[in-house]
DNA sequence: ATTGCTTCCTGAGCGC
DNA sequence: TGCGCTCAGGAAGCAA
């Protein structure tokens, strides 16, 4: 499942790959994969790829600068780079390139998808996401206003993308065990010190998992095909044991799985 | 306004 | 061996 460790590591990937080269022509090989919202026939435009950039788990392709192509990975999506096509039952769009090479969008769960717009429009999703937790605006402050009127647990909390842009289900439940903070906590029970900790554990587990390109549960793989190395740090998530020998407890909150540790994430 | 549930989908894992 | 069941999960859409 992609989170903004996972994404960044594939825009860093496409970066090295795709960035000057010519568009043939964009094919969808199953339905509802491609979405074109501008008024051209955009998926036969013969432009080049200017730049690739990440905002939360969206990855948005520059192309042209006539156009983003807006990719969302959802759940098992993934972009892979190949020098001859290697269709398998699962790729859901190709995009080519005049040299002959090309990027292949699979998915087998066809929740990803590929929407392109005018580059002065956006995707309405983009345009409702909360803060870049890696950059400055995410603050104490900022998340103390915000946690202030919220009755939901912090778990729920932190996966509301309009609230954090790029916090998947792994991460918040590792940044929640790194603070000792239990995740049925309710949003305005936390303290003004916690909130610091939620800021400061949240830049921390994200940074670490981006040096090891990722975390490769399920089938996240980077546009080489290449797993990241994250889940090897993880310390709850789909764990039996926390660092310290006790044993993880797994319980659904707003549908999700999470794991924590009832012993070292008291405060609730 | 805010919260929370359901839905989409397919493969893995499990019990029998 | 193989069948059927449950589960995984991001975010849209809808209901309360």
């Amino acid at each position: 499942m992609p989170e903004l460790p996972e994404v960044e590591t594939v825009v860093k990937g496409l970066k090295d790959k795709i960035i000057g080269k010519q568009i043939e022509s964009v094919t969808e090989l199953r339905v509802n994969t491609l979405y074109n919202h501008t008024d051209e026939n955009v998926w036969d435009c013969s432009e080049v790829i200017i730049d690739i950039t990440r905002r939360g788990k969206y990855i948005l392709i520059n192309v042209g600068n006539r156009f983003n192509f807006v990719v969302h990975l959802r759940m098992t999506g993934k972009l892979v780079y190949a020098e001859h096509e290697q269709i398998s039952p699962h790729t859901r769009a190709v995009i080519n390139f005049r040299d002959n090479t090309l990027l292949q969008f699979e998915d087998i769960r066809t929740f990803g998808s590929i929407k392109a717009y005018n580059i002065d429009a956006t995707d309405p999703a983009i345009l409702k996401l909360g803060p870049e937790p890696l950059l400055e605006e995410f603050n104490a402050n900022y998340l103390n206003e915000v946690l202030q009127k919220k009755k939901s647990p912090i778990k729920t909390i932190l996966l509301d993308q309009t609230v954090i842009a790029g916090l998947g289900n792994i991460y918040v439940c590792e940044l929640l065990y790194r603070i000792n903070i239990h995740p049925l906590t309710l949003g305005n029970r936390l303290t003004k010190a916690e909130v610091k900790r939620v800021i400061t554990a949240t830049k921390e587990v994200l940074a670490e998992a981006l040096i090891h390109n990722g975390t490769s549960i399920s089938d996240f793989r980077n546009i080489d095909d290449k797993p990241g190395s994250f889940q090897k740090f993880l310390r709850v998530y789909q764990k039996k044991q926390c660092p310290k020998g006790h044993a993880i407890e797994r319980i659904k909150i707003g549908g999700r799985s999470t794991f924590f540790c009832p012993i070292c994430q008291k405060s609730k």
